[in-house]
DNA sequence: AAGTATTGTTTAAAATAATCGACGTAGTTA
DNA sequence: TAACTACGTCGATTATTTTAAACAATACTT
């Protein structure tokens, strides 16, 4: 690797490895999952090599994070406390529920600062009437808590179902298989928190 | 290059050209301003190679580019019609105002669709009090044009100046150097248009 | 029409990335 | 302790990217 303008160096390595131990993935696992090796991810991480684009598409699809996400948190202020409203990262609702046919149209998901530099991730979240995220797939060793801004939601946690209105709050473990649904006629809104972070 | 999943295929080499054709170079030019070959240029247009992170780097330095743009809109819906407000997508003002010395803090940029899809690029923007972008740098053979909303602005083009406030407008040939400046006291809400997007 | 700049493409050689297999360490189990 | 497993790193080889230079095509001058 040819180092041309150390200042304005890209750090690939750290953000890759950061991003495969939130993961809780070691490299082997994550080589295995994306068809590359383990030594390539050793070397990427050391900064032994500049991974190309195509590798490290493939790598990332194993994650799963697009290169967009993958470079945006570089160019974060990671010292940055206060976010205007127009600020919070909205993320991608169709990567993080697989399952719910429409996400990307029906749900709204807004995070408060990035994710890689803190323990917590909080997400300002909209739900449209029907909105359904379907079941989520098993996220690690999480926490996920949240507090019913304005309308109404359907929330299931393992075989428990509640509708939550404005003001009810939730607090669960994430690996137990969990599901919104909007069963009302208003947006749903949600302020909603989950340690380590993991959408 | 081995073609691992060719249905999701990620074509580096087509939105290279894209963003390189939008900024009116050659790819003997980018060359010269990035420190690569023409010739890896053109491969990576051809797609006979997928680039390093390193090499797409420097080259997206000289357009100048980050990354994180230049991925992100590979993602986007090109069919979409109708944007919400929070839709607009947030561009970065330090990039398009280099010599405003505090754009990050006072200047909001949030286009209407994504460039790379369109001939025309509308933009709501929003200028704090004080707000100032400085000299803009020679945009290429572009027509700008707004109509502005709310607060007042400064706007100088060419040797005229004026202090335009809600309902008033402006059109005029982006080759021209021009500055806005909000001399008021409260927020300056403009909606403009470009064509060909160049920002 | 010949000469001169452009443009993008192509080739072989050089540089770098990626693989394969081995190594040393640490933690567990027998 | 030995045997086993998983971890990240490393060196030699292979595969790919990148360079440097030559090429053909187009347009503009003289």
């Amino acid at each position: 690797m040819t180092k041309r303008d150390p200042a304005k160096e890209l750090d690939v390595g750290a953000r890759l490895k950061s991003v495969r131990l939130s993961k809780r993935l070691s490299q082997r696992e994550l080589a295995r999952k994306s068809g590359v090796t383990n030594g390539l991810i050793s070397q990427i991480e050391q900064r032994h090599s500049s991974p190309s684009v195509a590798s490290l598409k493939r790598i990332l699809d194993a994650i799963p994070m697009t290169l967009s996400e993958f470079f945006t948190e570089d160019e974060v202020d990671a010292k940055q406390i206060f976010f205007r409203r127009d600020e919070l990262k909205e993320l991608n609702p169709a990567r993080i529920f697989p399952d719910a046919h429409d996400a990307k149209n029906t749900v709204s998901l807004r995070q408060v600062g990035y994710r890689n530099h803190h323990n917590i991730q909080m997400l300002h979240e909209c739900y449209a009437p029907g909105a359904d995220t379907g079941a989520e797939p098993y996220t690690h060793d999480a926490e996920e808590a949240g507090i019913i801004v304005s309308g109404q939601i359907e929330l299931t946690v393992g075989d428990e179902t509640r509708t939550l209105t404005a003001g009810d709050a939730y607090i669960f473990d994430s690996t137990i298989p969990h599901r919104f649904r909007n069963n009302g006629d208003e947006d749903c809104v949600i302020i909603s928190a989950c340690t380590p972070p993991s959408f």
